[in-house]
DNA sequence: TGCTAAGTGTTTGAGCGTTACCATGGCTAT
DNA sequence: ATAGCCATGGTAACGCTCAAACACTTAGCA
């Protein structure tokens, strides 16, 4: 690796000169700039990063925690935050925590020692079931900034963005009676976190509203042991007049659409089909899937905004919370 | 931040005696050791990591380079990498190439100034079309190790992790030529890549080698611009007789079963359908699609575990190459 | 003419947080 | 006394930047 030294020996001048000059010092005289230049250039000098960082105290690097890179939406969300990333100058640190709090705890702990500028992630589920926050608490205390995004925790004092679960839920519910929907049943599997529980009151409080709606509201809750495709079958078993189905998840409404067609629902006209996602699952339905897009990107886009934000003004301003608009897309599964 | 000096300050030690106690230095009185830790706990000291490394001029954070978070093979391979990389007590830094020459040009050139100790990637596509590899080369000629993985190049010297494509798309069209398909039709949205060409000439082997098999071999390549349903309708409607179809990449084999159900074929008898991937999508169809299986988590820890041998060992030995098996898995539709 | 003042281009030195090596001082045992 | 051991302190170095110091030139003025 050639250093700042190496190229201060080949030119007869000091460390110093060399640095200042690479860094378009005025103080350096031009042809002395010109030829260090020239120099670095030709033996591909590359400032080292480690002693940048020890000198600068900033790494430019962001550590990103996000709960399953298998899930479409977080991949998603980690190629946002990549993106955007690089796009202003920083790398990211990725760490998977598998929905586990321990491995929360030991990534948490392990970047937070000068490894990073701040935090962008997600809770983990089991985090969010125990509702245990000292981790990131602790993380905050030292004064590394943190940005959560979609799974967030209203008791911690940091920027987030999130969506508006509850809103969009409603929304598409609505949606459903206003094509007349007299039985509509909402299936999760991720009726644990705090986004699912948000999504189904707004599935609650629209059936609630109308009054000409007589059916008891269904909410079915799938866990990660389940058989998925079971549950549906049963779904359909349990409620033979099912006529309107809001899957809040990424994977049940696909599931759903299989089922119901393979048992002879008419999609859309007797049974409609809205589910929760960016467009991944479209390529695998047929009709195409309506659904409540999250615009995923701009998630994870506006964390790192967000991050930077607060990065470069060490002022401590106010926390902030984005929230991304949804937009409910009616394609082949709704009238 | 607390360091070094902060302890000792409060100590009245010396930087050194803490240094050394904290590491269990046999130089150092037990009680001192004692005192020393208790502090460090109780401060919650971490070392600083960006002065570590610029002292070990080790990092121990891996540079990962991928083409496409979003294609399930590699959010996969991610997910293996981190698993295993942070049991070794590794990081990562992440960087998607986006199937992008430039980008990885720049990933590679960016991550080269210290920030890791070796590189894990996949060519992206760009790459590949354009048999560009100088920056690999350059990166390489730097001393910094590197295993390719999935999409590799044979001109490079380093390590590699692959899977014997060929092989496996042999495999597979054997196994529809024992069924007795005769027409049997090749989908492809790969075969720009070095293993979409591998996988393409096991199928031609097999069919060749094959002295009863009459039809000639139909190999339909489908490119990123290409509407994928709209190749595959015209698949159907130029290959009438089709009774077998392989699906050498990640979705186009499901796209085909879609397609083959609402056309009517009868599969698996009038039709066999094998794809090529691990097991994310038979949640989405039914009956469940047959698949070329990649093992795509071994691909990942079998990376990490090629370079750490590589780090761990500065004698320079052999390149290795490391073939992970694949296994045919018959599901639903295959007779 | 001689001396200071100001400017120019460079070097020196310290420090970021660590650890490795060497030095020091106090003690005991011969 | 002095060799030998023990516990600790001091220094340099990793690669970099920044403030301060230093030469050396030129301008300004008595």
């Amino acid at each position: 690796m050639v250093t700042l030294k190496h190229l201060a020996e080949q030119l007869n001048v000091s460390v110093s000169t060399v640095s200042k000059a690479l860094n378009d010092s005025p103080e350096i005289g031009k042809d002395t700039i010109q030829r260090v230049k020239e120099l670095a250039k030709h033996l591909n000098y590359q400032p080292n990063k480690m002693a940048l960082s020890l000198k600068s105290n900033k790494t430019n690097t962001l550590g990103v925690i996000i709960p399953d890179v298998l899930n479409h939406f977080f991949a998603k969300a980690l190629y946002a935050i990549e993106m955007e990333a690089t796009k202003q100058g920083y790398n990211i640190i990725t760490c998977v925590s598998n929905e586990l709090l321990s491995k929360e705890e030991n990534s948490l702990q392990l970047l937070s020692n000068g490894s990073v500028d701040g935090f962008i992630m997600s809770i983990a589920e089991e985090t969010q079931k125990k509702n245990k926050t000292e981790h990131i608490s602790r993380v905050l205390d030292r004064g590394l900034p943190m940005v959560l995004f979609d799974r967030v925790c209203d008791d911690l004092e940091c920027d987030k963005v999130i969506i508006d679960d509850f809103g969009a839920a409603y929304e598409a519910t609505k949606h459903l009676l206003n094509e007349g929907r007299k039985h509509i049943v909402l299936i999760s599997d991720i009726e644990k976190l705090s986004v699912g529980k948000l999504r189904t009151n707004g599935y609650l409080k629209a059936l609630q509203e109308d009054a000409s709606y007589k059916q008891e509201p269904v909410v079915i809750s799938v866990t990660k042991a389940d058989d998925l495709e079971e549950v549906v079958d049963h779904l359909f078993d349990s409620n033979k007049n099912v006529d309107g189905i809001l899957s809040v998840d990424n994977t049940s409404g696909v599931v759903a659409l299989h089922k119901a067609l393979k048992k002879g629902y008419s999609i859309p006209e007797k049974l409609s089909i809205i589910g929760f996602s960016d467009e991944n699952v479209l390529v695998f339905t047929e009709p195409k899937l309506s659904t409540i897009s999250q615009h995923t990107f701009d998630i994870g886009k506006a964390s790192v905004k967000l991050m930077i934000d607060r990065l470069n003004q060490k002022s401590k301003t106010e926390h902030v919370t984005t929230t991304i608009k949804t937009k409910l897309v009616l394609r082949g599964t709704t009238k």
